[in-house]
DNA sequence: GTCTATACGAAGATAGAC
DNA sequence: GTCTATCTTCGTATAGAC
């Protein structure tokens, strides 16, 4: 079961890709079908035959990031709260900068996310990641100031060759360590 | 020329109030030129001889808090940084609170706001309303943590119902002040 | 001046031929 | 699996009734 799908998937992982080049570069609404199928050298139809809808496609480009949020998560969970906090700043502001191409992506859907059933996973994780950021408290004010500290860092990440990594890596740190109080 | 427009301009206002009500509670992308017409009690043409084309009667929902915004810059240019700084703060979140409905409106369309000409000003204005929370600063890092602080402002504010406006107003002016480093 | 009726191209999606 | 043809609805544009 190792040597897999010769020609099988091929077909499938070139809208992928495609999508995901169209998607970071235009936004998903302003990525048709069409535009997918012909940078993709095949028909709408078989863009729809690989994938149940266009959020579906959305839902294969998201895949690596959701994937790498849970990971992220989940090894948050299993440490005391003080370093699963330092733990889980580090490393969101890690991925954010890796998929930053992506983010323009989410910040397209955001008010919409949640009517796509795909994507459940994906907001559980961020409410999950809220939660930590805010250092297991009870405290609601702090929460939502941790919800306010990713709602800026996915704003701040939308917009490529503005700044380099690095850059865009001390100003989230930054802006994330002033709202929760946290000292460098 | 005060005693105006009986009739005249009644079908007008009530496209536009009909559409600040759609786009607030569903957001722009998903309330169609039909969905406006409809609620206004008139045809989809009907809508396009009052206003030039959808974003022209997003123009005219936006009208209120653009001549707003407009004026808070206005007022903070005239003052010393210092103090501008401190009252464009206030001011911001109040208008931030007051408009909260629309905001959903503006995440929409920030990615491709910059493509329609009716919107300029607005955005020049939130570039000064930017410089103006910095504080007057030519540091590089402090004009984007206020920008960041934007980001994460407008992002709490369109979840209308979750909290009261004293509540929101609270998160806004700790999280601002917080990032921009003033203290109460 | 105000509005309705109608038509156009493009979008997402489906059915059925090959 | 992949295609063409077709459907509905979207935003937009125009012609013409009142």
């Amino acid at each position: 079961m190792a040597t897999t799908t010769p020609a099988r998937e091929r077909t499938r992982r070139e809208i992928e890709q495609q999508a995901m080049a169209l998607f970071g570069s235009r936004g998903y609404d302003a990525s048709s079908l069409q535009d997918i199928a012909t940078a993709a050298g095949c028909s709408k139809a078989t863009v729809l035959y690989h994938f149940n809808g266009k959020p579906a496609v959305l839902a294969a480009v998201l895949e690596p990031s959701r994937i790498a949020l849970n990971e992220l998560v989940a090894a948050a969970e299993e440490m005391p709260a003080a370093a699963a906090q330092e733990f889980a700043l580090t490393r969101f502001i890690d991925l954010a900068v890796e998929f930053r191409g992506l983010i323009n992506v989410l910040q397209d859907l955001l008010g919409t996310l949640d009517q796509y059933p795909e994507f459940a996973q994906l907001i559980s994780a961020g409410l999950r990641l809220t939660e930590i950021l805010a250092g297991g408290t009870d405290d609601q004010l702090e929460i939502d100031l941790a919800k306010f500290a990713i709602n800026g860092l996915l704003g701040e990440c939308r917009h490529p060759g503005e700044r380099s990594d690095a850059e865009l890596h001390t100003l989230c740190d930054t802006a994330l360590r002033r709202i929760l109080r946290l000292n460098p």
